[in-house]
DNA sequence: ATAAATTGCAACTGTTTGGTTGGGATTTGC
DNA sequence: GCAAATCCCAACCAAACAGTTGCAATTTAT
């Protein structure tokens, strides 16, 4: 049978995903990353380097692409509700993805691809000015950095829910509470606010 | 010179909260606990059990007060703003205290203490509840989290903050905004709102 | 006073880990 | 069609790691 190095490449990335978002960078074992991928670990070493540099690849891979598929529609508070909505849906299809964010935030000295994630972001805060006309450049990037807390602090701290929510929540209401809080964020800023 | 075995526990624990906030569980070494409190590592073993354990005694050593230095003054938005505002105070006095609370969730299957930290939450959401009496329980409870998710959130994800804002925001600017923000979330529910 | 128990430490152990190597299978360049 | 390069893996290595032990110093109980 043939070689098919991108393949391989390819299921050992998906496997990183995988285990660096389960147990982070130093959690995570080089060993179990290849028995996941149905690969030997060696393959790692050769195609992205050391440890850390395949944690660095795996992030990158992720992340720049996290907030691309989201497109504002509309204006005003909804607009920024149907943000929130299209990036819980993103978190709940691949829930990977926040955590490997909060792993990079704790574990990196340095943020990954800084600058591809810089023009990503920017369209965003774009999109969240062009939704709330009279917010300003600052305004807009302190918004949209808040929505994304939000979101990934209700998906990751988990056990602080525990600690305060007196009855478990279901995926649905804890998806309406979200939105709604990004609409109450929203809200303030917005020309019908009173 | 006598023993003090409470000062060289108070030694570790405050090591291990250092060492497991900076690297977390699999990241923090017991050689580096020792060292950094100026015992051998042995005492961790005999005082705590494994490092697991002790894990666990450093985050329910920390994690339990949390919230109790904190009271609500005042009545309605203005009150929530004051909580944000102590909530900060806590997490730049006490920086451990946060990323603590985040690779708890992450990395620990089960919460610390959950029972005594229910305890702790349930005044918080009382709270709340007589900042914004038109809020039900499980409202209250929402907020609360979201105001702490943001808290957190804007402390620790410092990676994504980069990529959003294209300017260095100060301590103040930060802290001006969480609290604007937090002011935002519980207008929308304040009998004020219109 | 002195035996028992506790504190603290340096040195040690068995295992796990990140990372490498040698060699056989497969493809590519000429 | 064959030599060089590439792909893949099992086995290997040295360092790092969690956890232990033996022993001397100190305290406590009687």
């Amino acid at each position: 049978m043939a070689w098919d190095t991108d393949t391989t490449k390819r299921k050992l990335l998906e496997a990183g995903v995988r285990q660096f978002a389960a147990a982070g960078f130093a959690g995570a074992r080089m060993e179990t990353i290849g028995a996941d991928a149905g690969v030997n670990k060696e393959r790692i070493y050769r195609y992205f380097g050391d440890k850390r540099a395949f944690f660095g690849a795996v992030l990158e891979h992720e992340l720049t692409a996290l907030l691309d598929q989201i497109v504002f529609k509309g204006s005003g508070p909804e607009s920024i509700a149907g943000f929130m909505t299209q990036l819980l849906d993103r978190c709940e299809e691949r829930p990977e993805l926040s955590r490997l964010l909060v792993w990079e935030s704790l574990e990196l000295d340095e943020p990954v691809a800084l600058e591809s994630r810089k023009l990503g972001c920017e369209s965003k805060v774009c999109g969240v000015q062009s939704a709330l006309p009279n917010l300003d450049q600052t305004k807009a990037e302190q918004l949209l950095f808040s929505l994304i807390a939000l979101a990934v602090g209700w998906c990751e701290l988990r056990h602080l829910a525990s600690s305060i929510m007196s009855t478990p929540m279901s995926l649905d209401e804890q998806r309406a509470t979200i939105i709604e809080h990004a609409r109450a964020l929203a809200s303030t800023n917005s020309p019908s606010h009173c």
